[in-house]
DNA sequence: CCGAGTTTGTGCATGCGTTCACAAGGCGTA
DNA sequence: TACGCCTTGTGAACGCATGCACAAACTCGG
């Protein structure tokens, strides 16, 4: 799903699965609440507890970032907090620039926990003149022509696409065409970047299509499969 | 990631692989976009190219629907919309409640994506006395303690969580009381659901600390593994 | 009716991810 | 120091997903 980022053969050392890499954050975020009730180490059980996953796969996972365990005791909180935060590139800070200021882009730049991790929304993008100059989450709106100056400014890596689907390849093109060399893309559409860029996608419709999915299952399929097509020619799904 | 649904021993037949379920809303996507350009047809290679994946995939995807498509002909557009439709439940329509109206959840009422695919948003749920009463996109918010009411009322059977972390598994609590079998989390906390409840979660910013990993990396690690630790015992995650 | 061109459907090989099960290793107590 | 207890780290087996490559099957033109 994410491009590819520089192969590297040898062995175990420095390869770190994606399905791992995915999963450290869920362990970050546990093991920071386990150290809020004050516990100085955890076991590989108690941390799958608390992350939702089984103990083995926690041995695995953390196996890939080094031996940091102690046989018969576990694992040192503080000091796991701190290898996955280095690991994941969250002990040094991170600009982000969030483009496309309707309901969904002011809901991300009010977002809390960004900033608990490091992450921080430098600049505020839009095309709408009415919004340019407005003030969201004491960050000043600016407009999309300005991108190439805020992306220098800032020095920021990572962009954010909260903009209608028809609007998004041409943002993604002058955020990659500025610089930024990450984009996190919640438009509900295929988006294509060249070699070098990581793309991510959070697709809210997709996720509830699954859902759909499972839940109809449970009752049983209402149309017997490759039935009365011809009945429903105009199907649920219309328009774009 | 997703709980169970009944395992089904038996052949190819009836038995969709999680990954394929995943891609088909991405497909269904890209069909009625070809649909509205007035195309008829559509080869396993032009709806990859749609899709941002590739054609032996697709081919494989759809053949787990069954035999939908014309050998040197490619796919009826329309029909495989209309099967698609149906194979993820699409034909009838959802209802969704929306617990929690933060930023989040104002954004996720007023999100068109929904409505398009048949979801409807039936109730907005908060425990917020001061929003109870208010009308969010057309939509009176009422009390989390109205739920079992609630959900009875408009055959909820879909939960949407955006509500803040501590709140968040109480929350899920009542919804799976009061008959919800399918939730989607957007609180940053690992849920628990007893079998039988499908739980899809969509965490912001775990997706930034996964780009956030292949940042560093792109960079070169600035820190050499394993090092340095004593030098900033208070890890750039320090609150909940 | 035949042959060239096109595209599906799938068997097979490969690779990644998960899980089991256990040896290796560290701690505490006597 | 020696012994028993506990937990990590990992080899190995298994299963799922991906991608290749090709036979089967359909269309169209002559």
């Amino acid at each position: 799903m994410v491009a590819q980022s520089a192969r590297r053969p040898r062995g175990a050392e420095r390869g770190i699965p994606e399905a791992t890499v995915a999963r450290l954050p869920v362990y970050l975020r546990a093991l920071v609440e386990l150290a809020e009730s004050a516990a100085a180490t955890v076991s590989s059980d108690g941390l799958a507890a608390a992350s939702g996953v089984n103990s083995a796969k926690v041995r695995k996972d953390l196996s890939h970032l080094g031996s940091y365990g102690t046989r018969g005791v576990g694992y040192d909180v503080q000091f796991l907090i701190y290898q996955i935060s280095r690991e994941l590139g969250l002990t040094q800070d991170w600009s982000v620039a969030i483009v496309g200021l309707g309901n969904l882009g002011h809901a991300l730049a009010n977002y809390g926990g960004f900033a608990q991790r490091g992450f921080r929304v430098a600049a505020l993008v839009d095309t709408d003149r009415r919004r340019v100059g407005e003030e969201v989450a004491g960050v000043v709106v600016r407009h999309l022509d300005d991108l190439d100056d805020i992306v220098a400014e800032h020095g920021v890596s990572i962009g954010v696409i909260a903009t209608p689907a028809h609007a998004a390849q041409d943002v993604c093109d002058r955020l990659v065409r500025a610089g930024v060399t990450s984009i996190l893309n919640f438009a509900p559409v295929v988006l294509v970047v060249p070699t070098g860029v990581d793309l991510r996608k959070v697709d809210l419709s997709i996720e509830l299509q699954i859902l759909s999915f499972h839940e109809q299952r449970k009752a049983g399929p209402l149309v017997p499969p490759g039935d009365s097509y011809e009945a429903a020619r105009t199907p649920a799904a219309a328009s774009s």
